[in-house]
DNA sequence: ATAGGGTTAG
């Protein structure tokens, strides 16, 4: 057996052990006078080597392949071989090396096309297009002929580098190189205009190709199709879909999908549901038939749409099919499950993917995390974080990002500050996400400074100023009376981007990043929605006006929601005719009116009074298909209770079960108050056992009628009341405890007033130290001595614990009450240490003591009886600006 | 090698 059958043999024994393989090898290739094995031989060689990865053997292989003994022919051949294979596996550093020494070697013997081709998609997949580049050079310079899948190559990489415009310029130049551009080097390119929204550049190429006389293939045009679909123009999309049947090229489900789809998007979801109906009928119509994506997008259509029931149908039709098998799937349907509320059952759902050997990703329990802090779980969401880290998976910026959320809502700094510590001390850093929650609420908290100094550090980060970050600064501008300044930056954004945030002074300047350049941030909708709403609070709907119509003139659409803004201010200063024409201006300008829209009018038409125009709304949603949902009905029980009409507004919780819309809690106080207001309490009593019923044992409901028994002098009613609220352990915040004990006092129902006061403090709650006052007063004027005095310990004792909030048990239980109305306003020159995260680390409980000790000097709690909660009834949406 | 789906901030 000559050497290299032999050392072909021993690879092929070894194959299972490249360490032995390798040891065999070296020893029989570096005996003197070896012979260079054939190419064969090298290539399998080097391929264990590099699934091993055993890179320095191989390099030590070159050092072989190079003895100056063996013929030049085969050490060439041999070391592009190890280019080759090197540069498959993706080992850009090593191909590269195999390749110089190559190429310093043979001076005058370039390599091939071939290899050039291979080493510049190795290079393009680690997205390194400066090597692309400098590889394409090399290649002119040796002489080396570039085809067409070299430029492909070329193409793909400076479009990676959204270097589009000299893509394109070399896509130009191909046929002085004699290469003809193929289909990839028309979609490459074609797929890139799109993705930077310039479709009618791909449609332009589109028709170069038909001159050139190449029909476009299905990919091309579904690449257009769908971003034509995405960007909302559906009719450029049919047009396109017609010229490809022209051109022989069927739809396929890829084609169905991206219309399914982009009418999802649009609300369109029963339009979606008629072509996905289509599509199930077999081979009737000749339509491709729904895949796993098609199910995808339809279900979360459905969710999206609030169409609980019909997704949890085609939920049960995937189960049936056997398509409920992705992750993917199982995620919409709890983020379906989360958005309509169903949150228990979205935690069943989870614990079903695991027993069903789905493993839940980071998205699934970031879904349900997220769900769970929006409705204010704070405890269940920590919980199912235990769960996340009990199965292996580790919270993401995502996961805290939505604890963080969930601190910062609630003003609670030192909260978001130890989220901040446990997510850093776990390894994982704030993103850009992150940071823009905590800007946010720095510039709520009106601490500008440290929201100045984080935005520094985010920008040294490297995150970029995009247009969330501005919006928040624009946003945070406003609500610190800085509205007209605000107004400025946005017109300057156009022209500078973010850099115009450097107009707010020396902190800003040299905040942006101007090799960014090419990206520059442009004020959007969102931008133009946070000004004119402002402006409409401010009472300047004249400028509000001009800014809109100055939106639209730099081509920023309209959505329904900037008009309700518009809708809710003519309506808040009590012109609601003028509400009335931008109702119509809407309708004028194809813009859809949405429930909320009409809501608003109808509040509107209520603080007139006016209920047969309310009436007459109503209709029109109607006739018109627009929903109507609680708050619509809530606006009309308003109105008719002001007007005293309790019955009839009570008469239309029956319409609302019937249209399949539930009471909620604001409904049910409208009716109760009111039945309260014209003294019909057994009416107000059903109506609150109703409400129970409806809305679950509400601590919210307990203390409105506590409040208003109490304010009708129900005196006994209230005290049970407050006594049920003692058992469940309800927090006392808003109930009339205090003027309840008072009055039970002034009754000479002192043993009532004793009882309730013991109780309280027997359930561990922490509340008003002046709510001992009448009892001890009152015991003492009995000579209960004994009793007085014992009240009076209590007494000291609580007010070392009070600090003017109110605490209840749960909460205290879980200890997470502290300074929730503290707000700290100083304007403190901060100095503070490089890690960003300490910026807001300023927070903490120093100013208790002395607001007690002044408290308890002042006579306690003066004028704190604790007010009925404010009335904050949900008849009109919620103005922040959501989606 | 170019097309379609999931989470988070405004």
């Amino acid at each position: 057996m000559n050497s290299s059958a032999l050392a072909a043999e021993l690879l092929r024994r070894n194959a299972g052990n490249p360490a032995l393989a390798w040891r065999l090898l070296r020893h029989l290739l570096s005996s003197p006078a070896a012979p260079l094995p054939p190419l064969r031989l090298i290539i399998s060689l080097s391929r264990l080597l590099v699934v091993a990865r055993m890179l320095p053997e191989l390099h030590h292989l070159r050092r072989l392949i190079l003895l100056p003994r063996h013929p030049p022919a085969a050490v060439r051949t041999a070391l592009s071989a190890l280019v080759s294979v090197s540069a498959s596996a993706g080992l850009l550093d090593d191909a590269l090396a195999h390749f110089r020494s190559l190429r310093s070697q043979f001076p005058s013997h370039p390599p091939s096309t071939r290899l050039y081709n291979c080493l510049l998609n190795c290079s393009l997949r680690a997205h390194r297009a400066d090597l692309v580049e400098v590889l394409y050079r090399d290649m002119l310079l040796a002489g080396v002929p570039p085809e067409t899948y070299t430029f492909n190559i070329l193409i793909f990489s400076l479009c990676d580098s959204d270097r589009i415009e000299e893509a394109r310029l070399l896509f130009d130049n191909m046929p002085l190189k004699n290469c003809q551009p193929d289909e990839f080097s028309f979609g490459f390119l074609i797929c890139r205009y799109c993705k930077a929204g310039l479709s009618h550049r791909a449609v332009e190429l589109l028709d170069e190709m038909e001159r050139l006389g190449r029909s476009p293939n299905i990919v091309i045009y579904n690449t257009l199709i769908s971003s034509f679909c995405k960007e909302g123009s559906i009719g450029e999309a049919e047009k396109l879909v017609e010229r490809m049947r022209k051109d022989g090229i069927f739809p396929n489900v890829v084609t169905f999908n991206s219309r399914i789809s982009a009418l999802c998007k649009a609300g369109k979801v029963l339009e979606a549901y008629q072509i996905f109906r289509d599509m199930q009928e077999d081979n009737v119509l000749g339509l491709p038939r729904p895949n796993q994506i098609t199910f995808n997008l339809m279900l979360d259509g459905f969710c999206k749409g609030g169409m609980l029931e019909e997704a949890r149908a085609l939920v049960e039709l995937m189960k049936v099919g056997g398509s409920l098998t992705s992750l993917q799937s199982y995620n919409i349907w709890l983020s379906g499950l989360v958005k309509c509320g169903r949150l228990l059952e979205a935690q069943q759902l989870l614990e079903q993917m695991v027993q069903q050997g789905i493993e839940p990703n980071s998205y699934s329990y970031n879904i349900l995390i997220d769900g769970l802090c929006k409705e204010g779980m704070i405890y269940s969401a920590r919980s199912v974080m235990n769960l996340m880290k009990n199965n292996g998976t580790s919270p993401d910026p995502v996961t805290y990002s939505s604890l963080l959320h969930w601190y910062c809502t609630r003003r609670n700094i030192s909260g978001a500050i130890k989220i901040l510590h446990e997510m850093t001390s776990s390894g994982c850093f704030p993103n850009s996400f992150s940071c823009n929650i905590l800007l946010q609420s720095l510039w709520k908290e009106g601490r500008i400074l440290e929201a100045e100094k984080l935005l520094q550090e985010m920008n040294k980060k490297g995150y970029g100023l995009g247009i969330v970050t501005c919006n928040i600064v624009i946003n945070g501008l406003c609500e610190n009376g800085k509205l007209d300044k605000a107004i400025e930056i946005v017109n300057s954004m156009w022209q500078h981007g973010s850099a115009a945030l450097g107009e707010l002074g020396n902190a800003f300047l040299g905040l942006v990043d101007d090799r960014n350049e090419k990206k520059k941030c442009c004020p959007g909708l969102i931008t133009y929605s946070i000004l004119i709403n402002h402006l409409c609070k401010a009472g300047r709907l004249d400028e509000a006006r001009k800014l809109l119509l100055e939106m639209m003139g730099r081509n920023v659409a309209p959505d329904s929601i900037i008009y309700d803004i518009f809708v809710h201010g003519f309506c808040k200063q009590g012109k609601v005719s003028s509400a009335f024409k931008v109702l119509r201006d809407m309708e004028k300008k194809a813009c859809r009116p949405s429930t909320r829209t009409y809501n608003l009018l109808i509040w509107g038409l209520g603080k007139k009074h006016q209920i047969e125009e309310i009436l007459d709304l109503i209709n029109e949603m109607q006739e018109k298909g627009i929903p109507k949902n609680v708050r619509t009905y809530n606006n009309l029980i308003h109105a008719l209770c002001d007007r005293e009409m309790v019955d009839k507004a009570a008469s239309l919780l029956e319409e609302m079960l019937h249209n399949s819309i539930l009471p909620n809690i604001t409904s049910f106080s409208m009716l109760i108050r009111a039945f309260c207001k014209i003294s019909d309490f057994d009416a107000a009593q059903a109506m609150f056992h109703g409400a129970l019923t409806a809305c679950g044992q509400k601590e919210v409901l307990y203390s409105l009628m506590c409040n208003e028994c109490f304010l009708y002098g129900k005196i006994s009613e209230a005290k049970e009341l407050l006594q049920i609220a003692l058992e469940k352990e309800f927090s006392l915040e808003h109930f009339p405890y205090k003027s309840l004990i008072e009055e039970l006092c002034k009754e000479d129902r002192i043993d009532d007033g004793h009882s309730l006061i013991n109780t309280m403090i027997a359930k561990g709650y922490v509340f008003d130290p002046a709510t001992f006052m009448p009892v001890i007063d009152a015991l003492g004027k009995k000579g209960n001595k004994q009793e007085a005095d014992k009240l009076s310990e209590k007494m000291m004792d609580m007010a070392a614990h009070h600090d003017g909030s109110m605490v209840s048990f749960s909460d205290r239980l879980h200890g997470d009450s502290e300074n929730k109305h503290q707000k700290q306003k100083q304007e403190q020159e901060v100095s503070l240490g490089s890690d960003w995260h300490n910026l807001l680390h300023r927070d903490d409980g120093s100013g208790i003591a002395m607001k007690l000790l002044k408290r308890v000097q002042k006579g306690w709690g003066q004028g704190s009886i604790p007010a009925p909660r404010p009335q904050n009834f949900d008849l009109v949406d919620e103005w922040e600006i959501t989606n």
